[in-house]
DNA sequence: ACCTGAACACCGTTCAAGT
DNA sequence: ACCTGAACACCGTTCAAGT
């Protein structure tokens, strides 16, 4: 049902998604649809849910908090960019299905574990979740044509020296490895909060 | 000119933003707005411009390097949450424009001066401007009608307490607490960080 | 140079009619 | 119960024609 606009997403991009086009690839008539799907913003939210699924289920738990917490931050990366197309619904569609409570009741466990209180670990979640769909919006974003580009060239390297010495490192860069920092950053920040919390 | 479709955008949604209404608003007749902006990307990209030039200049360095990017931070997401229906535009345009290099050079010489790496300072940038930007997303979402919402009082609690304990707390739920405990966190991770270098 | 009307190829959704 | 055709009120964009 879910499946014909997912794959259609996926190959043609979530602006190909019409409830003609979505019919037409099931075969039927277009106006049949509604008979089942509320209508296309139920039908956003169904390949919403689908792309949710494809997390894998927690781990049962043998390391650390801190390895714990990033095992399933990098497996919703994993989940996002695997579905660049999609990306965009997870900015746009509301965050908690039944879906994903599971996921969510799994992760507030772990920080509570680490010692966060309720409200700390409901601030934490929320914060790591909209961190790594955040970046994951920006890692999908730089597909695009940037045709906004300044034209580094013609930039005033004494008006900019620090975007200037970037601009020499970017071909190089690692958006993973950005997106790691923040992460490992994040939670040695979490690390010391345990440490003196105040 | 752009003044139009980001009047347009926040009043009724950026949705609403058609060329059709945006010179049906400048009281011209539609496909005239063809000769002053490449087509519809390119008007929404000015929009994004318009709204990106309300971030305030940065403030002459007085303070630490903590509270300085902490006010970044803040007023950028002051910025956004000033435009709420404008703040999908964050997540789907790409994000380096002139207009913002001089906000981009200030936060680089930021972070160096607090001592960090080229990269490092590129990847916190990154990093922050994700987060901020990924949780204004997930706050301004709030706003619509949760229809998914799976009815939490047919929640079992014993499957899952801890979201079952979390309910508790969402009413009183703050969630600018919520953005500052991610700032916090992140900042006090860069501390470590600078302290402990690997 | 700038504006316009008509047209093309699309949208989501309603509704009465079919099987 | 499920599917359909026609229709309504929209889209972005092209293009030839006007001033």
């Amino acid at each position: 049902v879910f499946q014909a606009a997912f794959g259609l997403a996926q190959r043609e991009g979530l602006e190909a998604v019409s409830m003609r086009r979505v019919a037409q690839a099931l075969g039927v008539e277009a106006m049949s649809l509604y008979h089942h799907v509320e209508g296309k913003a139920a039908l956003l939210d169904g390949v919403f849910e689908l792309v949710l699924g494809k997390l894998p289920p927690a781990p049962r738990r043998t390391t650390s908090w801190q390895r714990a917490v990033k095992e399933r931050a990098e497996s919703l990366r994993a989940v996002l960019l695997g579905h660049p197309r999609l990306v965009p619904l997870f900015a746009t569609r509301p965050a908690v299905t039944l879906e994903s409570l599971r996921h969510v009741e799994h992760a507030l466990e772990l920080l509570r574990a680490a010692g966060l209180s309720a409200r700390a670990s409901l601030d934490a979640l929320q914060v790591l979740v909209a961190f790594v769909v955040g970046h994951a919006v920006s890692t999908v974003r730089e597909g695009e044509a940037d045709r906004t580009a300044p034209g580094y060239e013609t930039l005033d390297a004494a008006q900019f020296p620090r975007v200037t010495e970037l601009i020499a490192l970017l071909p190089s860069h690692d958006v993973d490895a950005e997106f790691r920092f923040g992460l490992d950053t994040f939670i040695a920040g979490l690390e010391r909060r345990l440490e003196s919390p105040r």
